[in-house]
RNA sequence: GGGCGUUUAACUCAGUGGCAGAGUGGCAUCUUCACACGGUGCAAGUCGUAGGUUCGACCCCUACAACGCCCACCA
């Protein structure tokens, strides 16, 4: 393809496909674990296999794809694991869901086996879009070890932990007071629990005093429970309630009686000061009950029912039917008081949004602290670091108050708990299924029919997916990783639970930095949710998307208002649709994104920003291009050729070279892109390319003139050389444009088949030039000030104007005559230039720094009354400068304990001014 | 109830104990031979408030305010 033949504008949508194909179909992003070079490993946080690639794996992602691409092109034996999680919680939501609409079943009429055999046919049709969507995106993952939570691997290494953690005693099984979801009808961990504050009631309910008239008022919020009420407590203390204590109570509905009992835990300050106590239902009354030896009574069952011992009447009714029938029954039997309105602190299952029944339950649990001691001393000794650091605070503050984890779960979706048990109730757990009872031999064995918590596969991530628990290669290459990328939403879930399992069973941290991503919202820093219809999905970023196909996926949401609602959101913030941008473009915009701060606003608008970026890129490298004829790559550059220009933009490209590779050391992603963004933009097309520009040129039909042509040759390479480690230093972030801009670069025979195995560049410090910097400085900001004045007086573009420069320092002096063509072709000017001169009438003047005066003569064009206001405020801005500094100067104290650098610049600063000053006051004055 | 974070230009955010920055948007102007997804220039700020430390504070300390997040069993 010839270079005239690229587009003015670069299309990511037959670019972005091509070079995919060429990375896969080459093995690029495999890496070998018997390589000798230094590893550097990540592990993808697994994406749910239910799900599609959202904002948030898009940004975790590209940043673990800059970090392993980048090292990759340092030397490093660079690893990046990709793989499914099964999501056992959320596949069930989804399926039992679609069985509930499609069929009207649920998953029980269908059998464990019959609902798993759909379970795995769904999973296999539905679970590589998500890898799918990776690939899009260009990340680099090492697609041949791609792995599954329940693949055979992650099974073995499961069942060896459990069966280890079980024989150290660290697996145990219990009856204690867990979540009950009656929804999903199963248990949930403590984390997947949110707590809700929602609009109730505040219920008195009086019982009678057995033997006395008196009653006892309690306050509750959920009337229905008294029926399992067995005592209530009154703080030991309470000179209201102390004489009660031993006396027996009426429970009225019920025909029992229950104690009064005294326990500390009751604040006598809030409500009556008396707590009813339903041991079976509330964490708080069940510990109150462990203390006061109170009897246990379930009235709730798992399906949230009321169940016997509650009496006839309100059996078979649900909770909240329940409540009202107890409430009305109340009422009517004169035991009910005050009723007030009252802010509930609700739990709701985070999956199923149902209301959690606290429920008194046998189930199996990891004891946590033995595990989580090593993990608390391994972020302690900087065994592993959180970046950005706040993070640590969360951790620690977690692990040092942990509580044992429920891991067993009554649902059928996962790995199935691999312990046994015969008809004398004996368990037997094993590596392999056991066919006799380790007590006492029996044959009967049943399996338990619980599976694990997801987060137990997950758990063991970092390892499982390297072959653990053999002694694989690969572990002893890969593990531990260098850095796990994750959102901080899943620090308790995943990270800690990693670095436990690890440390136990690995022996050391699973990864040596954790890097905890911003979260993205949109651009109100509203969290992108399907119901309100704000959602940027990735894909459409990439490939585009009409604004009828938006509006049209909020056909999933069933409730209208909210459907009303969300159609305004998506129309309000994508009202003209959303360009397909290409993956580089969305890449770009989430790392330069990713500053410190704890979210990430993205907008459409803002990845145009960066999709501009990427055009400039390629119209510079068209522009290059179109001008490298006759240009040979095997000469290389010569330095000893160079002009300023050349001198100047690689000691520039020297300095952001190491800002790129010290800020992604320091995982700063967005000074990294920002460094590049700035340089390409604002150096290499705003100054180099212009500068470039009348030496590259050579008019049509015009024969090459002998003279010129090393200059030229000399640019073409200073060109070539700026771009291509541009390209370079951008193939992290954006990997489809570079690489397809350098395929089409000449390049010298030697040079791999790919950008992506080349070497990242590095700091060259033999283009370091501080006095190249300096003098290029000096003519932009002449030209920058003469375009001002061009400006001010608007001048056409088309005019080209006589300009007096006067510079009394001779260093100046030389460095602006000898390069006046830079001033001259950036701002259209003839120059003429001298130490000093008279002023011509009718001007407009300048001061760059101390003394170099711009005069342009504006016969008819100047505006006297104008200038003279506009030098009139660069007086008064001087005048301020100087006011500011002289105070400082005259300030004795400054003078002694100032560092001696500072009081010289200042004085620098102050005299520079003054000068100045001097030279604006005397520009005044001419103008009369 | 604890803990954490944020507050800088119209918007989104960088920033450093020593001259307040960027991107976007705005205004003006230019279809100049890479790019209008562009060029050039301009405007825009009491750095949340009040104290303190310091020669010097946007930066460090204290208090307060607003907003946000996480954790927590108050019936």
């Amino acid at each position: 393809m010839s270079s005239s033949a690229l587009s003015k504008q670069y299309d990511p949508s037959e670019v972005e496909p091509r070079w995919l194909r060429f990375w896969l179909t080459n093995g690029y992003f495999h890496a070998d674990e018997t390589s000798p070079t230094v590893p550097y490993s990540i592990t993808l946080p697994p994406p749910n296999v239910t799900g599609s690639l959202h904002m948030g794996h898009a940004l975790g992602s590209t940043l673990q794809d800059i970090l392993i691409r980048w090292r990759r092109m340092h030397g490093f034996n660079a690893m990046w694991m990709p793989g499914t999680d099964h999501a056992s919680i959320a596949v069930h939501t989804l399926l039992e869901k679609e069985l509930k609409r499609r069929e009207g079943k649920a998953r029980f009429d269908l059998g464990r086996d019959e609902f798993l055999r759909r379970a795995w046919i769904w999973k296999e049709r539905s679970g590589s879009r998500i890898s799918e969507q990776e690939k899009l995106m260009g990340f680099s993952l090492d697609w041949q070890r791609e792995r599954f939570t329940m693949d055979d691997g992650s099974n073995k290494a499961v069942r060896e932990a459990f069966v280890r953690l079980f024989d150290e005693g660290l697996i145990y099984r219990a009856k204690r007071m867990i979540n009950w979801d009656p929804a999903s009808e199963t248990v949930v961990s403590d984390l997947e629990v949110d707590v809700v504050e929602e609009n109730g009631h505040l219920w008195e309910i009086q019982y009678p005093i057995e033997g006395s008239s008196e009653r006892l008022t309690v306050a509750t919020t959920r009337p229905e429970t008294m029926l399992g009420d067995t005592g209530v407590a009154v703080h030991p203390d309470d000179l209201r309630y102390k004489h009660l204590i031993g006396k027996r109570l009426q429970l009225p509905l019920t025909g029992r009686t229950i104690p009064i009992v005294g326990d500390t835990f009751v604040d006598p300050e809030f409500g009556s000061g008396a707590v009813k106590v339903t041991p079976a239902h509330d964490p708080n009354d069940y510990e109150c009950a462990l203390r006061t030896q109170l009897e246990i009574l379930q009235v709730i069952d798992s399906k949230g029912r009321m169940i016997a011992p509650a009496p006839a009447k309100y059996v078979g009714l649900t909770v909240d039917e329940a409540r009202k029938a107890v409430v009305a029954d109340l009422e009517e039997q004169g035991f009910l008081g005050a009723v007030k309105d009252y802010k509930v602190p609700r739990n709701r299952s985070q999956r199923s949004g149902a209301v959690i029944e606290p429920m008194l339950m046998e189930q199996w649990f990891v004891k946590m602290a033995p595990l989580a001691q090593p993990a608390i001393e391994a972020v302690e000794k900087g065994r592993t670091k959180f970046v950005p650091e706040l993070w640590t605070k969360t951790y620690m503050h977690w692990m040092t108050n942990i509580k044992d984890w429920c891991i067993s779960r009554q649902l059928w979706w996962g790995h199935r708990i691999p312990a046994w048990y015969c008809p004398d109730g004996h368990v037997t757990v094993g590596r392999a299924d056991p066919t006799e009872c380790s007590t006492c031999k029996s044959s009967a064995l049943k399996q338990d029919e619980d599976i694990l918590d997801t987060w137990f596969s997950s758990g063991l991530w970092p390892f499982s997916t390297l072959g653990w628990p053999d002694k694989t290669r690969a572990l002893t290459t890969f593990y531990p990783n260098n850095v796990l990328v994750t959102g901080p939403d899943i620090i308790f879930f995943w990270v800690a639970r990693m670095m436990m399992m690890g440390l136990h069973f690995m022996g050391k941290v699973p990864f040596r930095t954790v890097y905890l991503t911003s979260i993205v919202t949109d651009e109100d820093g509203d969290k992108m949710s399907k119901t309100k219809g704000n959602v940027i999905d990735p894909l459409h970023i990439v490939h585009g998307a009409t604004i009828e196909a938006l509006i049209e996926r909020t056909d999933e949401i069933p409730d209208q208002k909210q459907r009303d609602a969300a159609v305004k959101t998506t129309k309000k913030l994508f009202g003209k649709g959303i360009p397909g941008m290409g993956a580089d473009a969305l890449r770009f915009s989430l790392a330069a994104l990713n500053t410190s701060g704890r979210y990430i606003r993205l907008s459409i608008e803002r990845v145009e920003g960066y999709r501009n970026f990427i055009n400039k890129l390629w119209n510079a490298s068209r522009f290059a291009l179109m001008n490298l004829d006759g240009y040979d790559p095997e000469r290389g550059i010569r330095p000893e050729l160079f002009s300023l220009a050349d001198r100047w933009i690689m000691s520039r490209l020297s300095h952001v070279t190491a800002e790129v590779d010290e800020a992604l050391e320091a995982f700063r992603f967005s000074d990294a892109a920002n460094a590049i963004y700035h340089f390409v933009w604002h150096e290499l097309c705003d100054w180099y390319i212009e500068m470039a520009k009348p030496t590259l040129h050579v008019p049509p039909m015009a024969e090459p003139d002998p003279k010129r042509e090393p200059r030229r040759h000399t640019v073409q390479g200073v060109l070539a050389t700026a771009l291509e480690t541009c390209l370079r230093l951008l193939h992290p972030f954006a990997p489809f444009v570079t690489e397809e801009i350098w395929q089409k670069l000449p390049k010298p025979s030697t040079a791999p088949a790919s950008l992506m195995v080349t070497m990242f560049p590095t700091k060259d410090s033999r283009f370091i030039d501080d006095e190249a910097e300096q003098r290029m400085k000096l003519l932009q900001d002449v030209t920058v000030a003469i375009r001002m004045l061009r400006g001010t007086y608007n001048v056409p573009p088309s005019w080209s104007v006589p300009v007096d420069l006067h510079a009394s320092d001779e260093g100046r002096r030389g460095v602006l005559e000898r390069h006046r063509e830079v001033i001259e072709n950036g701002a259209r000017v003839t120059l003429n230039i001298a130490a000093t001169g008279p002023r011509a009438a009718q001007s407009a003047k300048a001061v760059v720094g101390a003394d170099v005066e711009i005069i342009m003569p504006l016969a008819g064009l100047v505006d006297i009354g104008a200038e003279k206001t506009r030098i009139g405020k660069e007086i008064a801005k001087a005048d301020k400068e100087i006011a500011g500094l002289e105070k400082k100067l005259g300030n004795a104290d400054f003078i002694a304990r100032a560092p001696e650098e500072v009081v010289i610049e200042l004085r620098t600063r102050l005299s520079d001014e003054q000068a100045r000053r001097a030279r604006l006051v005397e520009a005044l004055e001419q103008l009369g």
